[in-house]
DNA sequence: AGCACGCCGACT
DNA sequence: GTCGGCGTGCTC
């Protein structure tokens, strides 16, 4: 017998399937799917046996597979086509698919490392006929009585008695797995529906095979629908996968699902131990937790039967790995998960991604809405402030009106939510008088300013111009280049309001571990009046005592050099916006910005969602970007920055001669153009119907797969251009 | 990835 | 003449 291989490098050459010999004593464990070791040219490697078949291939001589790496099955046949499809789809090599879907404990740096712990417990042997000693006996007794015993408990009783009796041979050592997390029993009963949620779930079949958009604006239950389905699947017998964009900024909702399932779920989040993370997935694999719910990677939990999977914020960019190969997007999983185990994928978001509102007008997605909130109230009120204006009497970052606010709502002991926009800190020019940006002609990005040269760049195409003096819309000599820090902040707030207690919360604050989620309590506990911070005080934080809610800087987020900065601007002040009046007291929202009429901003104060899919719509169609064009983007890299570029033309150049309908841009300097020594140029392709482009970019990347000094890196739709 | 083979430059 | 540079190719 013969095992076709799969070695763990991952490496475009050797990304193909080698046999091995079946070493008559092997026969019995080796089975397809799961890991074993081989000798590989002069080293001993670990790898996936993807096949077993008869024939012998007499061209060579087989090496002899080692050893047995598994018992059980890791990979199910389910997984190992998931794998070969990704792999396809995304031009990375298969075995970087496999890993990626395994938890680190599973690779083979790491397997020694983790090992499994094991619990001892004792049960009687037979019957015992002798006159016990009393310790003994009481022991004998207990252990009757529960059938078996953990030994801590045996311990406990007296350590000689039980060694007396493991002596005399009387007890039964049995040793069960002890998994290092650990999850109490549900205790919270479900919450009755409301006519609209309750409307939603029944959408929903859970028979058969759909993507849903639950498109439900914030604070009108969401979680409640999603667990309800959940419940459904489960009664079935079925398990379920909820995907959230980044569990450790959602212990509220973790606690939620723990609450209502108890030990039925698995949480998958970062702040388990690569141990812990293990104990999940084969807890999982056992079929011990039938519920799932973790972030991006949690899409490849090994559950067998799956009812239903739910992609929470389906909007969020974080579904996308853009870092390293496989550049997958989960969402892409969620769905061919769902048609393999013929179950609904639902997508819910208060501020859908333009891709998935679209497919649902086009019907290719059902569209379930839940257009009010579950407390009967209405969205908050957002009053947009003109810093234009403010800036001529103040020089600090608060506006009159948004510090009349909070100080009223200090009064009535009320708690207040400021969100400092920090994403596209980058640097960009705008003019402080009239808040004029630059803009690429071609693209419609913001320019970089580019502080080596003096110059305003486009990252998308290349194009650029030197910096002005003056600002050519006012021209007034106003120009700068802006950002603003949490510390300085804080600082004004607090000198504002010396008796308030603020609470900070950025990335600094909250990298160590189980932080955030001590932040999030406190401030429930209401210990401070004001939360201040990054993004990370727009994601599903619930809140019952927030009235207020103030954005300092709308406006950073829209200078992004990014197509989507408008959608994500958008998105991030409605879901800050959300926060505020999430129980029986109505709330507000302020919104401080240079750009008061910039649509992304108008809409969020209507809470038109379907006014700013319209608009943003026209746009992309007129610009050619996604929904209406595909993107793909190619990183070319390396530390001979000439080198570089002139690759980078050549595949340009190849590209065209092979493609028909594809609209190429650059090369363009990358954001981050030169990193640790070595230079990255990207190409963009825009296409509506290419059907070679996969095969086409595949040969590219074979050409270069040998070269040390360049790399090239593919990414089909990206989620963020940088 | 890791290792051997092989073909040109500066050295005991 | 040789030691060693790393560019190229191969691993069942």
């Amino acid at each position: 017998m013969v095992a076709g291989v799969l070695v763990e490098i991952s490496n475009k050459n050797v990304d193909k399937i080698f046999d091995y010999k079946i070493p008559k004593e092997l026969e019995e464990k080796i089975k397809v799917g799961i890991r074993v070791l081989v000798p590989f040219g002069r080293m001993m490697i670990v790898g996936f046996v993807l096949e077993i078949k008869d024939e012998f291939n007499d061209k060579y001589e087989l090496k002899e597979i080692i050893e047995v790496k598994d018992e059980d099955i890791i990979l199910t046949d389910e997984l190992l086509e998931l794998g070969k499809k990704i792999s396809k789809d995304t031009l990375a090599t298969l075995i970087s698919c496999y890993q990626t879907m395994l938890p680190k404990a599973l690779k083979a740096k790491h397997d020694s490392v983790v090992n499994k712990k094991y619990d001892t417990f004792y049960r009687i042997k037979g019957e015992i006929e002798e006159k016990l000693p009393s310790k003994q006996q009481e022991l004998v007794d207990l252990i009757k009585a529960k059938n078996e015993i953990i030994r801590s408990e045996a311990l406990e009783i007296s350590s000689s008695a039980l060694n007396s009796l493991l002596k005399k041979n009387y007890l039964e050592e049995i040793k069960k797995e002890h998994y290092r997390v650990d999850y109490s029993d549900a205790i919270v009963p479900k919450k009755e529906l409301t006519l609209e949620q309750d409307l939603a779930v029944k959408k929903i079949d859970l028979k058969k095979h759909d993507v849903y958009l639950l498109h439900g604006v914030t604070g009108s239950g969401k979680t409640e629908v999603y667990m309800e389905l959940i419940e459904k699947a489960l009664l079935d017998g079925k398990s379920s996968i909820v995907l959230v964009p980044e569990i450790s900024l959602t212990p509220q909702m973790v606690s939620r699902f723990q609450q209502r399932f108890g030990k039925k779920i698995a949480a998958i989040h970062s702040a388990l131990s690569d141990g812990e993370k293990y104990d999940e997935w084969r807890r999982i694999a056992r079929g011990e937790a039938l519920i799932v719910i973790g972030a991006r990677s949690a899409i490849f939990a090994p559950v067998k039967n799956i009812g239903i999977i739910i992609v929470d914020e389906e909007h969020s960019d974080s579904y996308k790995q853009s870092d390293m190969n496989p550049r997958y997007n989960a969402k892409d999983i969620a769905i061919i998960r769902g048609k393999y185990h013929n179950c609904p994928v639902v997508l819910g978001s208060a501020t859908p991604s333009l891709e998935a509102y679209a497919r649902a007008l086009k019907d290719v997605y059902k569209l379930v809405e839940l257009p009010h909130r579950v407390n009967g109230k209405e969205l908050p009120v957002v009053n947009i402030i003109d810093m234009n204006k403010e800036m001529k009497y103040s020089k600090g970052h608060f506006s009159k009106e948004l510090l009349e606010a909070i100080k009223i709502r200090l009064e009535k002991k009320e708690q207040i939510i400021l969100l400092l926009n920090r994403r596209g800190y980058s640097s960009f020019v705008s003019c402080k008088n009239c808040g004029f940006t630059f803009k690429c002609p071609n693209c419609d990005i913001t320019l970089t300013y580019h502080k080596s040269s003096n110059t305003l760049r486009c990252h998308y195409c290349g194009y650029g111009e030197k910096n002005y003096e003056v600002c050519p819309s006012c021209h007034e000599k106003a120009l700068s280049n802006l950002g603003v820090g949490t510390q300085r902040v804080e600082e004004e707030l607090q000198n504002n309001f010396p008796d308030s207690k603020i609470l900070r919360m950025d990335y600094d604050t909250t990298s160590r571990k189980g932080m955030h989620e001590k932040m999030i309590k406190s401030f429930k506990n209401h210990e401070y009046d004001i939360l201040l911070g990054t993004q990370i005080v727009a994601k599903g934080l619930d809140f019952e005592d927030v009235t207020l809610v103030g954005v300092i800087n709308a406006d950073t987020g829209l200078n992004i050099p990014d197509f989507r900065s408008s959608e994500n601007t958008f998105s991030l002040l409605s879901q800050v916006a959300g926060r505020s009046g999430r129980s029986n007291k109505s709330g507000e929202v302020f919104i401080q910005t240079f750009n008061p009429n910039h649509y992304a901003i108008s809409y969020t104060k209507k809470h038109d969602y379907i006014g700013f899919y319209k608009e943003e719509m026209s746009i992309r169609r007129a610009l050619k970007y996604p929904p209406f064009y595909y993107l793909v983007s190619i990183r070319v890299s390396g530390s001979d920055e000439k080198e570089i570029l002139n690759e980078a033309l050549k595949i340009k150049r190849a590209l065209m001669r092979n493609l028909e309908n594809t609209i190429i841009l650059g090369p363009s300097s990358a954001t981050i153009f030169k990193l640790n020594n070595i230079y990255r140029y990207n190409l963009i392709l825009k296409y509506k119907k290419e059907p070679n482009l996969l095969d086409v970019l595949e040969k590219i990347l074979d050409h270069y797969k040998n070269k040390v000094k360049i790399k090239v890196d593919v990414d089909i739709n990206p989620s963020q251009m940088l």
